[in-house]
DNA sequence: TCTAGGGATACTC
DNA sequence: GAGTATCCCTAGA
């Protein structure tokens, strides 16, 4: 941790991929052997090629903010030499490869989700919606010793359209909440904090803990305007979570039992056929199958 | 031994 | 302060 932060080089960057291109992912240490590559990666370990992939991949499709703006000012990949690694990054132009994979909805239009939805059906999730879903998440799942990332990250899926990177970007947006004592972390697992959940549904926020006994005047001043506006946002966001919660559920069901509906129909109908072929079976008739 | 995944932290805007 | 890039740790195969 307390090394310096080693930047990656277009020639790096482009041997990752060849390597890629040549021995597929999951083989960092067949790449970092392959004296085709090692050259360029001799200051990178199986570990730092897997990281590298790992973030090339979340900003693979354009999608991911990570480098947008980041290879404009230091580093384009545009401007890289055209060594001999060139022709195999035609081969992996973009690291999505295990992504497809590990990302379910990498760049793929029908992206397969619970209840035959696919992605055009969903919501589209945005930055400033985050922090909602994952309330959302948690709140419905309310899992005693809470969710973990997959968990939370399966049920935001089934509701919206994610970014690619999501699951990252989701991490970090946890620990966050965390740090934030938002949400609380056991183990690898999130669950709304107790004490959050009794605030929101009391008028007044639960007074701070750690807070000393002082005389009510003085706790007025002591809670912040900005902790009041924060916990204001997190219970209106929990309200609307909830709300929308309540609407999808209520929408499954009614969507369930429409389903169902026309499965009695259809019963029906089949078993009026049978009715129909067994009577004329009965009067010595021939049926005969279509 | 190697890999995948998550966490920590430096860095950038 | 938030987001990103890189490094580090650990569980599991």
């Amino acid at each position: 941790m307390g090394n310096p932060k080693q930047k990656w080089t277009s020639e790096e960057e482009e041997a990752l991929r060849a390597g890629v291109a040549k021995h597929g992912t999951g083989k960092w240490k067949d790449i970092q052997r392959d004296p085709e590559f090692n050259p360029y990666l001799v200051n990178r370990s199986n570990i730092d090629l897997k990281d590298k992939w790992r973030n090339m991949s979340c900003s693979a499709n354009g999608q991911g903010p990570r480098e947008k703006s980041r290879t404009v000012k230091a580093k384009t990949n545009s401007d890289a030499p055209a060594t001999q690694v060139s022709t195999a990054q035609t081969a992996v132009a973009a690291p999505v490869l295990r992504d497809a994979a590990v990302v379910p909805n990498s760049d793929d239009s029908t992206k397969a989700v619970p209840d035959g939805k696919n992605s055009s059906q969903l919501v589209v999730l945005t930055p400033d919606k985050y922090n909602t879903v994952i309330f959302e998440a948690l709140s419905t799942l309310k899992e005693p010793n809470g969710s973990d990332t997959s968990a939370i990250l399966s049920f935001i899926e089934q509701r919206h359209e994610v970014p690619p990177n999501f699951r990252r970007v989701l991490s970090t947006r946890l620990r966050r909440l965390v740090a934030q004592d938002k949400i609380e972390k056991i183990q690898n697992c999130y669950k709304m904090k107790s004490d959050a959940d009794a605030s929101f549904g009391t008028k007044t926020p639960a007074p701070k803990q750690g807070s000393q006994p002082r005389p009510s005047q003085t706790a007025v001043h002591r809670t912040t305007s900005t902790d009041v506006v924060d916990e204001a946002a997190v219970a209106a966001a929990y309200k609307i979570a909830e709300a929308e919660n309540r609407s999808f559920v209520a929408a499954e069901a009614v969507k369930e039992a429409e389903r169902i509906s026309e499965m009695a129909e259809d019963s029906e109908s089949i078993l009026q056929l049978a009715k129909e072929i067994f009577e004329k079976c009965s009067q010595g008739e021939t049926v005969l199958a279509a």
